[in-house]
DNA sequence: ATGACGGATCTAATCCGA
């Protein structure tokens, strides 16, 4: 019994409609979680995502800006949405999935950018970021008995093998030492393993995301790991592979991020 | 300096992303 999910930063479901239903004919994950939809839920493409099979969705979305999603093809229960910072933001929404093994509940993730002063004082977007990752240290792996798996665009890439340059990033909203502390933080206290890294070595560099400003993004590479996946620990260990699909980032209309797969063996 | 772009929106110029 096999179960995969995947995560992308779609960057406008409605203008990239048709490049999720090439990734989801081509792939069929069980799951998949996307972030930045940008529109309302009643403007979301249901009916698109019926077609290809995947009829139950949770969407928490609002005009233009921000917006996730969770599309499956099995049922979808307990779905749920926290406002963190009370900002009536839509970075999150969360539910029930029957993994093939019993229920995982999901969550998906659109952690605030952050601008671009890495201070709190002096930049209110920097300010919310670190306030979002505050609040999401109250969430843990295994909440009411039942295992999580956590993902979505965190907006930050926490290992120097995370960016580009380490060095010259270091000053950089993403890879400051304040966020990356910020999100292991996260990270332990909820008890999170993280499914990307236990399968490709933290030694060897890995991105999700590139800026459309780089021209040569592919022979560059200037990218970012900024898209990441979690889980319980009792759900990495069966854990079997993760698929960062590099080649999206060169489709015809991309988004600035790729999808990301995780598959598990019950 | 990486920023040389790209999306949504009260279709034109502005805000936002990271």
């Amino acid at each position: 019994m096999t179960f995969s999910l995947a995560t992308w930063n779609i960057n406008s479901v409605r203008l990239r409609i048709g490049l999720v239903e090439e990734f989801l004919n081509t792939h069929q994950p069980d799951v998949l979680c996307l972030q930045e939809i940008k529109c309302e839920n009643a403007a979301f493409p249901a009916k698109a995502f019926r077609k290809m099979g995947y009829e139950h969705h949770a969407v928490h979305g609002q005009k233009g800006y921000h917006g996730v999603a969770t599309i499956s093809k099995a049922p979808l229960r307990e779905i749920a949405s926290t406002d963190y910072v009370s900002k009536g933001d839509t970075r999150h929404v969360e539910c029930l999935v029957d993994a093939g093994a019993g229920p995982v509940r999901v969550h998906n993730f659109y952690v605030p950018a952050g601008g671009d002063v890495p201070d709190p004082v002096k930049n209110e977007k920097f300010d919310h970021k670190l306030k979002f990752l505050d609040e999401m240290k109250g969430l843990h792996c295994d909440h009411a008995d039942v295992p999580s798996i956590l993902v979505g665009d965190l907006n930050i890439a926490p290992l120097e093998t995370d960016v580009w340059s380490h060095k010259q990033l270091l000053k950089v909203v993403s890879h400051t030492p304040i966020e990356t502390d910020g999100l292991n933080e996260v990270q332990a206290s909820g008890g999170w393993t993280d499914c990307i890294r236990q399968h490709v070595p933290p030694e060897e560099k890995l991105f999700t995301w590139w800026s459309y400003r780089s021209p040569n993004w592919n022979e560059s590479d200037k990218g970012r790991r900024l898209d990441h996946v979690w889980s319980s620990p009792s759900l990495a260990a069966k854990l079997s592979g993760i698929q960062v699909l590099r080649d999206a980032r060169g489709w015809e209309k991309p988004s600035d991020h790729v999808p990301v797969i995780a598959t598990f063996d019950f």
